[in-house]
DNA sequence: CGTATCCTCAAACGATCGTTTGATTCCTGC
DNA sequence: GCAGGAATCAAACGATCGTTTGAGGATACG
């Protein structure tokens, strides 16, 4: 495998475990079995490593979810429960394949952390992802005023975050298959949320 | 102001600002304006700071959260937006007095670590509360599964989690005074967080 | 074969980390 | 007023941090 590749994905791991202070390149180094200063040679910096961790997966996450939500923005029977799906689908999509699940913890690091540069980073480059899924919901529940509205995805988001991190019920019992578990958390957080929109 | 609580009250916000490894001793201390030695003379270890810096806020929000847990638990006309205002009314007059909302960004970035040590502790400590008010949903949900019923409460706590650390809308517009926007904050999660735990 | 380019490596850089030390000052009880 | 514990202080400890350096290896092209 590609020096770049070993270190992100070792990135990723030790970032969701012990945080991106917490996570020393040595400690990294080691783990992707690549010399200490490959992070430097190959990124540039430690905090650009970290920005390469999150574009690697956002990027794919945030296609998927855009694409989704393009096949249902504006339609007539469009109801909340499919603008739902599809933001939650494809993160936990991306929890199955491989080590994705680790990186849903490091987004909720990102947004623990109140570092600014980090913050501005992501805002700038999918920010606009929020703001089309939340001009949707506008359209779905046009008797909400816009402070309304914004209460209720800030929560949403939230308990999202929460359990899609993996703090909680998310992990899956041994005698449940994958894919089942997905529909299962799937079905779970699209009810939960779709209430908590829709209240009175 | 004695050195233990200046001490305290500068360890919450750079804790808050930048997470327990990124707050250096050297940053705190100066902060405080005591002696650098001053956090090992009166604390033992950066370590048990932290544990102390949980323990002050933590001791006084978990005992209101029982004590107004204690008055409606049980009682035949309870409702659960009365079990969740005994949850979550507490922890907004917390925000309110003092620095007291800092501790919340703690709290939240607590929840980010997972680190054991800390899990462990908080779980020791406080892990009770939690159970109860689950029992106390438990008994006005009856017709939900324990796994249901686990998913729902694990879902409101990230909702209120990320709500109450002050990433969105809970910040107070300059012309709403300190205790309308109390009042309006917890009347939007508590409606939000009854309508997930309620949905059908 | 020669050489240019990409990559890896061990070693060192200065800075900062949490913690410890030992001297000094402060304050209380006799 | 003086002894003695409590508290504060500047200074230093060894460890670890992110980053840089310069030499050497690997590979492809003339």
């Amino acid at each position: 495998m590609p020096t770049k590749e070993r270190i992100l994905g070792a990135a990723e791991e030790l970032f969701a475990r012990h945080g991106f202070e917490g996570a020393s390149l040595r400690q990294l180094t080691a783990a992707a079995g690549v010399n200490l200063a490959a992070v430097n040679y190959h990124f540039g910096s430690k905090d650009r490593l970290i920005e390469e961790v999150f574009r690697r997966r956002l990027d794919q996450l945030n296609g998927r979810r855009m694409a989704a939500l393009q096949k249902i923005a504006g339609e007539p029977d469009t109801t909340i429960e499919d603008v739902l799906a599809a933001f939650i689908v494809p993160a936990l999509e991306l929890s199955h394949d491989g080590n994705g699940s680790l990186f849903m913890r490091v987004l909720a690091r990102a947004f623990a952390e109140h570092d600014d540069t980090l913050r501005k980073f992501l805002s700038d480059n999918y920010g606009h992802v929020m703001r089309q899924f939340t001009a949707e919901f506008a359209r779905l529940l046009p008797h909400l005023s816009k402070e309304e509205l914004y209460w209720r995805v800030d929560l949403v988001t939230g308990a999202l975050t929460h359990a899609m991190s993996g703090f909680g019920m998310i992990q899956r019992k041994s005698d449940v298959p994958e894919e089942r578990h997905r529909e299962q958390t799937a079905a779970h957080l699209i009810r939960f949320a779709a209430s908590g929109l829709k209240s009175p």
